[in-house]
Formats: structure tokens, C-alpha cells, sequence
DNA sequence: TGCTTAACGAGACTGAGTCCCGATATTGTC
DNA sequence: GACAATATCGGGACTCAGTCTCGTTAAGCA
């Protein structure tokens, strides 16, 4: 949920990828432009599939290579709860909007969280191991209220 | 790493399994038994092949369900690292020995950390967003000291 | 010893993700 | 605008972790 005074992801995503010399092509617009859209994580083939059905055509070669690309860019976060299939969200400059996923292991939801002790206990490990983090995947399971 | 004085993880398993009622499977025994020789965490492929080559021969099937009723009885800790492929290691009770995982960008290197803050944050998290925590994982990613 | 049924394993199958390679579109240059 | 260079795209074959089926083996028990 970006602050509603905050550029969309889309223009940040593009200005990017324009400042990386990378051309601007309509496939990757579509995948942009989609998961812009979107309030928490998406699977490749939910992309596919919504795209497909849009009136946007888009092959599933080129919507795993932009998938690539952003997550190597650091312009999207690659989400993976266990299940065998891997969900991309959006991920803003500076860590705004960062968050992490709760599982229900009764009903599947997903439930986005944010924590800044969380993150705080996080940098300190990786500083006190010698590690330097660039990235980190926190999934909690469990029963979610509804199921509980 | 348990403890000197600890029991070994096969014999706290098998008594786990016998007293829920399983019978005792020469399969499911060469699993327990290569898994609590291991430091960290092996794939279902690494568990396959190291018994095929072995005298114990044990079919694929085998090492999926065994793999499973573990995991499912919380004797297992399934860890994802994001390649596709899932390892899996021995769980103490109490969650003694309980660690998580940095993952090397540049050489794939798993290290292994645990950190007593990090795991107050995340039950915290859980209690404030009325969830019950059955497990969870952390997975820090980027350069390990040898790489940077 | 004999019966019941859990445990096992060969191998077919599924489906997410990868690759190849020819077709198409974007950008810079003239 | 035309053209060349090359980034982008996509159909479809392919890989391979993980799943399923079903007939066989063997543990537990009376
Ligand atoms: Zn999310
Ligand atoms: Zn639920
Ligand atoms: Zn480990
Ligand atoms: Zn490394």
C-alpha cells in the first residue's frame, strides 16, 4: 500500500529500468503494469493467465525473463511460501512498503505484515555473522484469526 | 549441532513415531538415520542418491512420505532457499538447535545462524496480529564473508 | 502360523520453470 | 523517413522436482 503521495511503482519500475539503458518493450510494460496493480504477491502464471485473458498477449518466456530482470533490479520481491510456486510483488525504493507474509496452513491466505524490530534484529545478525545482507524472506505459519 | 549430552535426533524421532503409532519401516529408519549424520539441511535428491549408493537401497516415494510425515509430526524443518529445491533437516524439541539460514548470492554457500531476538520479534508479531505461529522461516540473502 | 494393513518402490505422470531460435520492435544514425 | 544493429518477444520443446498409482513386501499381533 504506497503512500498516496508517493509515485506508483510503474513510473519508479520504468525510470530504472531506463537508467539501466534497457529498451522499452510491451511486454514488459504489460507484467509492469499488472503487478502495479496488485496489493500482494502474484504467480507467474497468474500473471500469464490475466494477461492472456486482457486484450495484452504476452508469451510465458517473456514474462519469466521480466520476472528475472526485475527481482536481479531489486524492483520486485520474490515471494515463495512453500507451496512449489514461486509470487512476485512489488518492491519500492528505500524499503517503503516492506513487509513479509503470514501462511494459514488451514486455508492458504496470505496475510502481509511489517515489523520494524523485526527488520532491526535482521541487520543486526547479518552484521554480527560478517554477512552482507542484500535481501531476506520472513514467512510465519500457522492459523490465521478466521481459522483459529 | 545438539548438545554432547543430548540424545541423538534418530532416537528422539523414533520414539515420537512409535508412540504415535507407526510401525518401524526399514525405509523410513535409513532416512531418519542419514538425516541425523547431516549438519544442515539435504534435498530429497541428495537424500535419494546417498542411500542408492549405499547398501540401504530406498525408492523415491519412500523418501517423499517419510519426508512428509516428518515434517508433518514437526521432526523436520523444511527449508526453502529459492532454487526450486527443498532441503530438509532434523528438528529438535523445545526447538533446541532451532537456526535459520544465509544464503551466499555469489558462491550458494548455506551458513547457518541463530538469534535469540529474532525469534522474540517474530513471536511478538505473531501475537500482535492475532495469529498462531506454528513455525516460520528466515532466509537472509547476499555475501557471504569469503565473497565480498 | 496366518491375517491385517502399514510400509515400500517401480515407473508413469504433472506442472513450474527453462531454453532455443526465428520473428518483431525499438533506438540511434544518416 | 529509411536502415542497421540489437534488444525484446513468444511458440513450443524440454527439464526435473515432486506426485500418484498400484501391486509387492513385511511389521505387528492374535
Ligand atoms: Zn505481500
Ligand atoms: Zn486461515
Ligand atoms: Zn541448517
Ligand atoms: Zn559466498
Amino acid at each position: 500500500m504506497p503512500h498516496a503521495e508517493a509515485p506508483r511503482w510503474t513510473t519508479y519500475a520504468n525510470e530504472r529500468l531506463a537508467s539501466e539503458g534497457f529498451r522499452r518493450g510491451g511486454g514488459r510494460a504489460a507484467v509492469i503494469d499488472l503487478l502495479d496493480s496488485q496489493e500482494c504477491a502474484l504467480s507467474a502464471q497468474e500473471i500469464e493467465d490475466q494477461l492472456r485473458s486482457g486484450e495484452r498477449k504476452v508469451g510465458r518466456a517473456t514474462v519469466y525473463r521480466v520476472l528475472d530482470e526485475l527481482v536481479e533490479l531489486g524492483l520486485l520481491n520474490k515471494v515463495e511460501i512453500g507451496d512449489g510456486v514461486a509470487r512476485f510483488e512489488a518492491a519500492f525504493p528505500e524499503g517503503a512498503d516492506h513487509h513479509h507474509h503470514f501462511v494459514c496452513s488451514n486455508c492458504g491466505k496470505l496475510i502481509p505484515f511489517e515489523d520494524d524490530e523485526l527488520e532491526r534484529a535482521l541487520r543486526r545478525v547479518a552484521r554480527r555473522e560478517g554477512l552482507v545482507m542484500e535481501s531476506h524472506e520472513v514467512t510465519l505459519r500457522g492459523r490465521c484469526p478466521d481459522c483459529d
